[in-house]
DNA sequence: AGAAAACTTCTTCCTAAGAAACATTTCTGT
DNA sequence: ACAGAAATGTTTCTTAGGAAGAAGTTTTCT
């Protein structure tokens, strides 16, 4: 206790107080959960709101090659379980989004694919995301912030994956 | 479509296209996702994880006079319904980390009020958390950064509110 | 070739949280 | 003062997701 590393030492200009620290990351959150519900808003066909789990679903096959991904592949990208994605896909496949595909060379894996009314509805959900983030987000914190949000995102991403 | 807010405009200097936007908010997703799990880990008294919300209740406690606040205050705050909360305030209660007490002036209120017990598992918490926050976050992006995101954050969260 | 190890999907059981309905108490307009 | 509106907390019902394990498939090692 007291290290170095702990609280605020003692020179004038030290760094942040271990209560600066938890407000500016409590502030992350609240933004995230304050707008995020905004950004999906009127996303869905049918104008209403659209699962987090399920945009991501569509935005990340939509942009693979052929519209697919492998099962276990996709739920690693959307931070789901296996169990839990299964049944995620399970419920994207009743509405006609995506459709399971068995690999041919490895029988293990099946594939999720994107069905056409699947396509159209990710094209769909992407525009009006963007637009809706274009309205929450760059009209707020500028060009400039997005770039260096998006900057300091990556670093934190990178070094959580790297570090362990 | 095709108006002036939507996509790619003409100008050399423009702003970020709409896969830019996409992309860079999915990496305050994924590195939010990445590290938060980090910054719970052996935070709880028996060393195990913390769930989430149960440390913005503690937190919030802790720093409120007399450390408590009426149920359905603290609900929103840590944006969870108000039947949501019920519940996990019922199994916080159980575990000793809180009480209930009933408002004289009020008598629809009920204050959530953190008991001996939990205060002291809130202190330990915060301390705990601070210290993985210095690891994961700051010695990342730096105390500019950690200043710099907060900044971003609470444009982002003032907006959010204030705007809708 | 054949056994062992690792992977992928799916099933079952369980917990957490939202939505809606409701009872109680307070506030507001007339 | 009083009827209706609003706020607060709880209960009930439904759904999303995690954990553990089963079954089948591929890869690797001997």
């Amino acid at each position: 206790m007291g290290g170095p590393t702990a609280g605020r030492a003692d020179g004038p200009t030290e760094g942040p107080t271990d209560d600066d620290l938890i407000t500016a990351w409590g502030l992350v959150h609240e933004a995230l959960r304050d707008i995020d519900p905004m950004l999906l808003k009127g996303v869905d066909v049918s104008g209403g709101e659209m699962a987090g789990p399920w945009f991501e679903v569509l935005i990340r096959l939509q942009r693979s090659p052929e519209h697919r991904l492998p099962m276990s592949r996709l739920a690693r990208e959307v931070s789901l379980s296996s169990g839990g994605f299964t049944k995620l896909a399970d419920r994207m496949a009743h509405k006609g989004y995506l459709a399971r595909e068995s690999c041919p060379t490895d029988r293990r894996v099946v594939y999720a694919v994107l069905t056409p009314a699947g396509r159209e509805v990710a094209d769909e959900a992407k525009v009006r995301h963007a637009a809706l983030l274009r309205e929450h987000v760059l009209s707020v914190i500028g060009a400039e912030g997005v770039a260096k949000l998006a900057e300091l995102a990556r670093a934190l991403r990178d070094n959580a994956r790297a570090g362990e």
